[in-house]
DNA sequence: GCCGTTTTCGGCCCGACTGTTTTCAGTCG
């Protein structure tokens, strides 16, 4: 997959060109570059259907740029670019505070090509003698080198959570904050999360900023004004802090929510009207405030329905917004059971009594004992007769308890077919499939078992892990059509490191295919990760229509036998 | 270099902050 290789070098064709002061290519490139980035398909496979073009932000100029690497191994135009400037663009630009032009300026002047070359001549006071920068540069950059070495790392947003929102009580508990939202990427729900950003109102705002540095797991305090204070708590999460007033709190809410390109696309269209939008508000011509107090207020003002955070990706919610066609999104309340947890029979930690106890506490009317087959033997896959004493213990479980208790299997797809015969298949009440090893041709082995087995649902789709397993490279379109012809349903699955299928395919897809939103829990507290796979159902556009689970059981089941 | 219910050509978001400056360039979100 060449998706991240490519995008680097659209990256760093962005920086070269702001270097020779071009205008608006470098906006073109970065773009490009982001959704790229943000593909869950092999930018391959797209090059080979000729669909490059389709990409958002990739046109004539950039498709061929693409296709000549992808061919070639290599970018003339870029090797030009580079040549003319040789220098470890990226690594020196990864330093906060230096840019581009920074870049350029420390090369002709010092000939500094690399982080270590800068650390040297910063640290030889070196950089402090170029025209225009100045001890503090020095020093600044010293500083920060250090934070790039480290790299800057994302994190899972099932992890955070918890985190993030004790942070947002603790604040909330003290008197002197009013309001206090969680804003940026955590609001917006991406599956991963860089700094967490949060935005308040105060009855007195240094005050505030006392109180915020002075948390009691603060380690380092990176920043402190009297509006925006910046703290890395001792996980090594770093938090931003603003405080607005009151009155700004809608267009503050959107402009700290972001993403920055839904940002960009509301302003161009409030400029189309020669109005202004800021995180101060909405203004007209003469600067008079049009609206600003709430989010929906500010939306309105533009002639658009409110978007949810979750939408705000700009990949065409803003549109869908003009005409009022944004869809009402899954709630976590709509979920009426869970089709996909794990015993103690299993890689499991809890026993059946306790899944189901969760359940019910959950107020879910139905729970899908699913464990693994027996081919993976890593995760303790059941052997047919410890299938045949579950279902006898989940006889003797059922009466106690008023939740409808499923029992089914969660087979493995090997190169065989599955790893459980039809006779076993056929006294599951509910089928699981999901792959769990990487063969060279996952899509026809996923496309024969889809003919041959009464398949149900089909678990993490894409098998990706974040940080340490790539997706599955396989043909989702073929594989979603024949699902569809199947009624076999797709998993999100609500792990924090799976999130998978991926908020962009649920999208894709959601027209064709009905969709169940499972825990894949391996203990009862893990069926708290409900909510993770409904944020990701909502970044997917799907209303409550879009997913089986849902509906009460008898609906779930006339689909997936349907 | 991309893109289109104002445009196939002429536009392309906005403000804060910093450090270095006497009016601004660069970077960031």
């Amino acid at each position: 997959m060449k998706n991240k290789e490519i995008a680097k070098l659209l990256y760093e064709i962005a920086d070269y060109l702001e270097i020779k002061d071009v205008n608006y290519k470098p906006r073109a490139y970065r773009k490009a570059a982001g959704n790229i980035e943000a593909l869950t398909e092999d930018i391959e496979n797209i090059y080979e259907r000729g669909e490059l073009e389709e990409i958002g932000g990739v046109g004539e100029a950039i498709a061929k740029k693409i296709s000549e690497y992808l061919e070639t191994g290599k970018l003339e135009y870029y090797e030009k670019l580079a040549k003319d400037l040789p220098v470890n663009i990226e690594e020196l630009t990864s330093i906060e505070g230096v840019g581009p032009k920074t870049v350029k300026k420390l090369y002709n002047s010092l000939g500094v090509e690399t982080l270590e070359d800068l650390e040297k001549a910063a640290e030889e006071g070196k950089v402090a003698q170029i025209k225009g920068f100045g001890e503090k540069v020095q020093k600044n950059i010293l500083e920060n080198i250090k934070v790039a070495k480290r790299g800057r790392e994302r994190r899972l947003l099932g992890k955070v959570f918890p985190l993030v929102e004790d942070l947002k009580q603790r604040l909330l508990d003290k008197d002197v904050f009013n309001r206090v939202t969680i804003v940026g990427s955590y609001r917006r729900r991406k599956p991963t999360i860089g700094d967490v950003d949060v935005l308040a109102t105060a009855k007195k705002s240094e005050e505030a900023m006392d109180e915020f540095c002075a948390l009691g797991d603060v380690v380092e305090i990176l920043a402190k004004g009297d509006t925006k204070s910046s703290i890395i708590l001792s996980g090594g999460i770093q938090v931003d802090i603003r405080i607005v007033e009151e009155e700004a709190w809608g267009s503050a809410l959107m402009y700290f929510t972001g993403s920055k390109d839904h940002n960009v696309s509301l302003r161009s269209k409030a400029k189309g009207r020669n109005w202004k939008l800021n995180e101060y508000g909405l203004f007209g011509p003469e600067d008079d405030r049009l609206a600003s107090k709430s989010e929906k207020e500010v939306y309105e003002r533009l002639d658009m329905s409110f978007i949810p955070p979750e939408l705000r990706e700009n990949t065409g919610e803003i549109k869908a917004a003009e005409k009022d066609s944004i869809p009402v999104l899954v709630e976590e309340e709509d979920i009426r059971g869970d089709l996909q947890v794990h015993t103690n029979y299993s890689d499991g930690s809890g026993t059946i009594e306790q899944m189901v106890e969760r359940a019910l506490d959950k107020g879910f009317e139905y729970l899908l004992i699913s464990d693994h087959g027996p081919s993976l033997k890593i995760a303790g896959g059941l052997t047919e007769e410890e299938f045949e004493e579950q279902a006898e213990e989940i006889e003797q479980v059922k009466d106690r308890f008023g939740v409808e208790i499923l029992h089914g299997i969660e087979a493995n797809i090997t190169k065989d077919g599955l790893d459980i015969s039809k006779d076993w298949c056929d006294r599951c009440d509910i089928l699981c499939v999901g792959m769990h090893d990487r063969p060279d041709d996952p899509t026809e082995r996923i496309l024969s078992i889809f003919d041959e087995y009464p398949i149900d649902i089909f678990v993490h789709p894409l098998g990706r892990r974040f940080f340490s397993r790539e997706p599955l490279d396989i043909n989702l379109d073929r594989i979603a059509s024949k699902a569809e012809e199947e009624h076999i349903s797709f998993e999100i699955n609500s792990q924090p490191e799976r999130l998978d299928l991926d908020w962009q395919n649920v999208k894709k897809y959601r027209d064709k295919l009905k969709y169940v939103i499972s825990t894949d829990a391996h203990s009862k507290e893990q069926m708290n990760f409900m909510h993770l796979g409904v944020s990701q159902a909502r970044r997917g556009w799907c209303s409550k229509e879009n997913i089986l689970n849902t509906q009460p059981i008898d609906g779930v089941r006339s689909y997936l036998n349907g």
